[in-house]
DNA sequence: ATGGTAGGTCTCCTA
């Protein structure tokens, strides 16, 4: 059976839980994925009444957070602390077809791209490369991979390649350890696949003035899959419109659907 | 070159 999937970087699950409900309710993905929940999983607020009864989240308090909600059932199956941060980033669960689907949420990484000058860049090359480590001991098969990644790895996933290139987000130190991540599971990004041309981004600055008018957007929420799935991905989208709901994150939802 | 906005553990940290 066909299934959508959505990711979205949410920034606070429980000031934003209308805004889940109203994507829930208008787009109604089968298995949604938010980063940035920034909740304790006993706080979550619930949404079994619009059908999202499976979840399978990590928490605490304040930062990081992510969850798995489903209208199928899902399996807890783990999660992982790359870099020792002791942070809720990553969690996975194996849907009722057998899929298993990560969700993560990658550091940001601070302002300054030098390691030796910014503790947070250092943590973001090394959960990358932890990433990269498990992914290779442990080759993925029927497996998507989501979330927001913190990077927009191509020179048409920002508004501007030339001025972002010494950006934390667009570095070529933190594109290339992404690119070593994804080769080491054989991942393929779905959402080029199906939208191999053009500008397109998931992330806008709250600082903008005019976010829509300036678009000065970045692409860094992810949907990967397997090589053995990837071929049943389709109809990948950026629900741009969402960013402009009312007090929203600064993040679009990332959609996908899979026929299998 | 600077500062701009937003959320939560809220006068400081993170993004």
């Amino acid at each position: 059976m066909p299934f959508t999937l959505a990711t979205w970087n949410i920034n606070s699950v429980r000031l934003r839980a209308g805004l889940v409900e109203k994507l829930m309710t208008e787009e109604a993905p089968d298995v949604l994925c938010l980063q940035e929940c920034k909740s304790p999983v006993e706080k979550m607020p619930s949404f079994e009444e619009l059908g999202y009864g499976h979840v399978v989240a990590r928490g605490q308090k304040g930062y990081n957070g992510v969850a798995i909600l489903s209208k199928r059932p899902l399996e807890d199956v783990g999660d992982m602390d790359f870099a020792a941060l002791g942070h809720a980033r990553h969690v996975a669960a194996r849907l009722d077809n057998g899929v298993v689907i990560h969700n993560f949420y990658v550091p940001a990484g601070g302002d300054v791209p030098d390691r030796d000058k910014n503790e947070k860049f250092g943590q973001k090359l090394d959960y990358l490369a932890e990433m990269r480590d498990w992914f290779h001991g442990d080759r993925p098969e029927k497996s998507i991979l989501v979330g927001d990644l913190n990077i927009a790895p191509r020179e048409d996933d920002v508004w501007s390649h030339k001025q972002l290139l010494k950006v934390v987000s667009h570095t070529p130190v933190e594109v290339e350890a992404l690119g070593a991540t994804q080769e080491a599971g054989g991942w393929v990004d779905v959402t080029r696949k199906d939208i191999p041309e053009g500008q397109l981004y998931s992330w806008w600055s709250y600082r903008a003035r005019d976010w829509d008018a300036a678009d000065k957007g970045r692409r860094l929420d992810h949907v990967w899959a397997t090589p053995d799935i990837a071929g049943a991905a389709h109809s990948s989208r950026v629900l741009r419109a969402v960013r402009g709901w009312d007090k929203p994150s600064d993040h679009a939802p990332v959609f996908a659907t899979f026929d299998l």
